[in-house]
RNA sequence: GCUCAGAUGGUGGAACUGGUAGACACGCAGGACUUAAAAUCCUGUGACCUUAAAAGUCGUGCGGGUUCGAUUCCCGCUCUGAGUACCA
């Protein structure tokens, strides 16, 4: 038979699931190796294109990796909480339960049409309550939780209450909120239980804290940092505004360092590395105090008496001619005198009015206010003025910068603009009056008592001096903000808490889970409350109010690929056995968009998890790849415009539009080939256009194509489907591979899946005789054969090490091309070339491979061929032979000689000896035996 | 602005530690088979020059450098893409 793919995919399909062929057991001597996809939010419109990619690769290395003995877990799942499907139910009012399983079995369709060999029995799903149970736990566990600096890992709550009993806060070393009290043991026993809670919140990892948030009016809901991209919301693109909230958060800035040095640890791309690393923001340098000058101003809060900078450069200390504060900072009102009162309120409402974007974009301009009270310079004694300004932000470090304009450009262009002193600091900078100098050399001068020493002992001497005084210290400062943990949404995990007297308590472990009510309407209350306010009757103990909001998307896939280990367990969120034997993801394929939301996040709750026993391994991910996006490519039409600037019925071939006045129209490229329109089904596809002209070029009509992104709209969608359906699966997952690197970026392309479906056929082939009648023989094989054979194990398996898939399919054609040409029959060979086939085109090659007498579904485990690298030696060798470095002559030697003999033998050759024409060569160099450079 | 990645034929791309640049595929052109088409197979296909043929010159974004030899290494620049953005 010809190669009926259909038939053959459809069989195998169903076979891998009737057998569960690829279910992975713990009892198991192989090694183990955990191969993971980022699950997919399963989306209304389903997969194109794009989406497989990764997913292909993984599964490539998986079917790889099983044949190379090892217990392979390949797991995958749905990441099903989701706003898409609550704005849906607002939309619609279906429950977004239904809308998310509806899109769930759409996806596993198209995901099992590509013959993908998951293990589906640890399927999972997030918004599951078996599985959202588990993250409330892991929530309670974070709860309960504090972290100890000492020991420098997170610690139950139960040893600090320990700590407070024996001792007091004196010797607490933890990272907290910054208004934690200072008490005795003896104030700590006298605290109501209140007032012990309220303390303690400010310790746990997950607290509840007034903070400024991101919110997002037209969501309704607050956002964390990473969801928010320019001011605008990263989902649907909304305004984003700041806005001071009680809210959820988790204190992921414990982790800081951890996840700074971790990453020294893993196998990722830089990229993304670095992404995080900017992202957590590491600053070394001090906190400075400087005290304010007692003067007429409004009286100061209890026991503020000085403004704390932090700064990197502690050693420009002496240059500070003027200290800045936020507009947003919270003692700009009391220090502002009665004669500044104008130019303060003025500022503050100007920098209101701009958006965040003006104010991010804006960088050129200079402006700001004198508050009208001064500061003294710790170090100088020096009386500063104390200004504000909007290129200081409330958010980072204390809100608060010391300006020292010798040393920064900003700070200087700030003190040319308001004409403040600009003093040299070091004897290296150069031209200050016309421009700042950042210079760390030279020795410093017009700085006291550091006159005279270089930057590292002047920062060393300001440290210790300003330690002593009480005046300040070396800081090490995070960009990182703790994370914003709730959202005033419906379609998401409830958070197991509930309010007593207004602070918060957790509810009982074995309460869990705490199940989504259901509500009449997804939309906040009338009074403003987020949906679940709508519940009716949804209290605990029918007494306490039940926290409102739910789980941001993030909390669910924190923590996924430990539930693929154990994905049934209802005891645990993974038995302690799976989590030893499987213990780390050792390949994790997905997209880079990742960087800074899960793929820290997850990070951040596998430390923590680390710290309390629970796994085993302080990094969730050895090695990470990033599949690059697939963008569309469209095509276009051009019509032509009359005079008065009006569409005409006229259409023209891309090549003839520059004569016309023309505008582009996107085109189905589902009617395009090779950028020539079928015009029939352009007819069809724009019955307004059924009896237009259309204006040709050499009898075609040539379409123009651009980059864009992939979208209904455009028109430059294609699904897998609709390729599995003309070419089968095979064809579209070599496809895939071929059309470039995995981590390249590139435009979806249709153009050229007809080249590897014509290898897929050629390969079936090898196997038939002309009738088509399944013909191989037992032979002996030949020289040739193993040699090609030989090649493609070889290049197959170095290929996938390094994920250069695209190199693969090259060499398959070649391979195939190579044994189609020797005519080659061999069962031995053929029996290989199936074996080191079936990770890429696993259907065709399980068809071929019970034909070639197996039993069914054994080609899955079956060992990858063993390379021998015998069957590559040539026994004549091709000299190139170059004459000063450029090609001239290409030499057949029968053997494989010495290199002192191949210099002989090539200069001895009468076409060199033509070439030198009785000159001597300076030189000749041989290189791997075989490449010859002659320097005249 | 800063950080990172990249630039190779008409197109997607290959060349792994410097060693015959353009593998493989698409497209295009020509041919075979066919009444014809599809399918299949074969040949050619970086540019230039010249040709009966052979040979020759140029060629991996641009300008330099190191080397017997550079797509590969180094320095400077241009452009494209991604991330980030007053971070003190």
């Amino acid at each position: 038979m010809d190669y009926q793919f259909k038939e053959i995919e459809q069989k195998w399909q169903k076979f891998w699931a009737q057998h569960s062929t690829f279910k992975a057991e713990e009892a198991s001597t192989k090694p183990k190796f955990y191969v993971l996809d980022m699950f997919p939010y399963p989306s209304g419109a389903g997969l194109h294109v794009g989406h497989p990619l990764g997913y292909i690769a993984s599964d490539i290395f998986s079917r790889y990796k099983r044949l190379k003995g090892f217990n392979v877990l390949h797991p995958m799942g749905y990441d099903s909480f989701g706003l898409p499907a609550e704005q849906y139910a607002i939309q619609t009012g279906q429950h977004p339960a239904l809308t998310t399983e509806a899109n769930i079995n759409t996806y596993r369709k198209q995901l099992d049409g590509i013959g993908f060999s998951f293990d589906w029995s640890r399927e999972v799903r997030t918004s599951e309550p078996e599985y959202y149970k588990w993250t409330q736990w892991i929530f309670m566990q974070l709860f309960n939780s504090w972290y100890n600096l000492e020991t420098d890992r997170a610690e139950d709550i139960t040893t600090l209450i320990e700590k407070f009993n024996a001792s007091g806060s004196a010797d607490v070393k933890a990272v907290c909120d910054e208004d934690t009290k200072d008490f005795m043991p003896s104030d700590w026993a006298t605290m109501s239980d209140e007032q012990k809670q309220e303390e303690l919140l400010k310790y746990r990892l997950t607290y509840l804290k007034e903070s400024t948030v991101n919110w997002c009016a037209a969501l309704g809901t607050v956002l964390a940092n990473d969801e928010v991209k320019d001011g605008f919301s990263e989902r649907g693109g909304h305004p984003v505004e700041q806005k001071k909230m009680m809210q959820w958060s988790m204190r992921i800035s414990a982790y800081a360092e951890r996840l700074l040095q971790g990453l020294n640890t893993i196998d990722w791309p830089e990229p993304v590395k670095e992404m995080q690393r900017n992202w957590i923001g590491k600053s070394v340098g001090a906190s400075v105090k400087f005290r304010i000058e007692a003067a007429d101003h409004k009286s100061l809060p209890f026991g503020v008496g000085a403004i704390e900078v932090f700064t990197t450069r502690v050693d420009t200390i002496f240059g500070v001619s003027y200290l800045v504060l936020a507009p947003e900072h919270e003692l700009v009102a009391a220090l502002t005198t009665p004669e500044q009162q104008n130019d303060i309120n003025n500022y503050i409402a100007q920098t209101r009015k701009k958006s965040e974007l003006d104010r991010m974009a804006d960088t050129k301009t200079v402006s700001g206010a004198f508050t009208g009270s001064y500061v003294i310079n710790p170090v100088s004694g020096e009386r500063i003025q104390l200004w504000i300004a909007d290129y200081v932000l409330a958010g980072y470090g204390t809100g608060a910068v010391m300006g020292v304009p010798s040393g920064d450009q900003r700070d200087w262009l700030f003190a040319k603009h308001f004409d403040l002193p600009i003093v040299q600091i070091l004897d290296a900078q150069q031209d200050i009056e016309q421009q700042a100098d950042a210079t760390k050399e030279g020795k410093y001068i017009n700085s006291g008592f550091i006159n005279g020493m270089n930057y590292t002992d002047a920062t060393a001497a300001l440290n210790t001096w300003l330690e002593e005084q009480g005046l300040g210290k070396a800081k090490i400062n995070y960009r990182m903000r703790d994370a914003i943990f709730g959202r005033q949404r419906y379609w998401g995990e409830p958070i197991p808490v509930y309010f007593k007297d207004g602070l918060p308590y957790l509810i009982k472990e074995e309460e869990l889970p705490l199940l989504l009510p259901e509500i009449d309407k997804y939309l906040p209350t009338e009074s403003g409350e987020p949906p679940l306010g709508r519940a009716e009757g949804w209290k605990y103990e029918d007494e306490y109010e039940y926290e409102l909001s739910t789980m941001p998307g993030w909390a669910g896939s924190s923590w996924y690929w430990y539930r693929y280990m154990d994905a049934k367990n209802d005891s645990d969120f993974a038995s302690k056995e799976a989590i030893a034997y499987w213990k780390d993801v050792d390949l994790y394929i997905g997209g880079a968009e990742h960087a800074t939301g899960h793929l820290l996040y997850s990070r951040f709750w596998n430390k923590f998890l680390k710290d309390l026993g629970y796994v085993q391994e302080e990094e969730p991910f050895k090695k990470l790849i990033n599949q690059g996006m697939i963008q569309g490519r469209s095509n276009f039409v051009y019509r032509v415009i009359d005079e008065e600037g009006r569409g005409t019925n006229k259409l023209v071939s891309y090549g003839l539009r520059k004569d016309y006045k023309t505008s582009a129209l996107h085109v189905d490229v589902n009617i395009v080939d090779n950028e020539l329109l079928n015009i029939e089904q352009f007819k069809l596809f724009r019955p307004e256009f059924a009896d237009a002209e259309f204006i040709l070029e050499n009898g075609k009509y040539i379409c123009g194509v651009e980059v864009e992104k992939m979208s209904k709209s455009k028109f430059n969608v294609v699904n897998p489907d609709v390729l599995i359906e003309s070419y089968g699966a095979d064809t579209l997952r070599m496809y895939e591979m071929f059309l470039g690197p995995l981590e390249q970026s590139k435009p979806w392309n249709t153009n050229g899946i007809e080249g590897v479906f014509k290898f897929l056929r050629k390969f079936w082939r090898l196997f038939h005789n002309e009738n088509w009648t399944f013909h191989v023989n037992d032979s002996v094989p030949a020289k040739a054969e193993l040699k090609a054979l030989h090649k493609i194990i070889k290049k197959v398996q170095d290929d996938i090490e390094r994920f250069s898939f695209n190199t693969s399919v090259s060499s398959f054609m070649i391979a195939v091309n190579e044994l189609t040409d020797l005519k080659c029959k061999n069962r031995q060979v053929l029996e290989d070339l199936v074996v080191v086939l079936s990770s890429y085109a696993p259907h065709i090659c399980e068809e071929l491979w019970v034909m070639l007498g197996h039993e069914a579904g054994s080609l899955s485990y079956t060992p990858y061929p063993t390379f021998n690298p015998a069957y590559l030696v040539e026994d004549e060798f091709s000299y190139p032979v170059s004459v000063n470095g450029k090609t001239r002559l290409n030499l057949n030697l029968s053997l494989a000689l010495e290199p002192a003999a191949i210099e002989e033998a090539v200069l001895a050759n009468e076409d060199v000896q033509k070439y030198l024409d009785g000159k001597a060569p300076k030189k000749v160099i041989v290189v791997k035996g075989r490449i010859v450079n002659i320097v005249l």
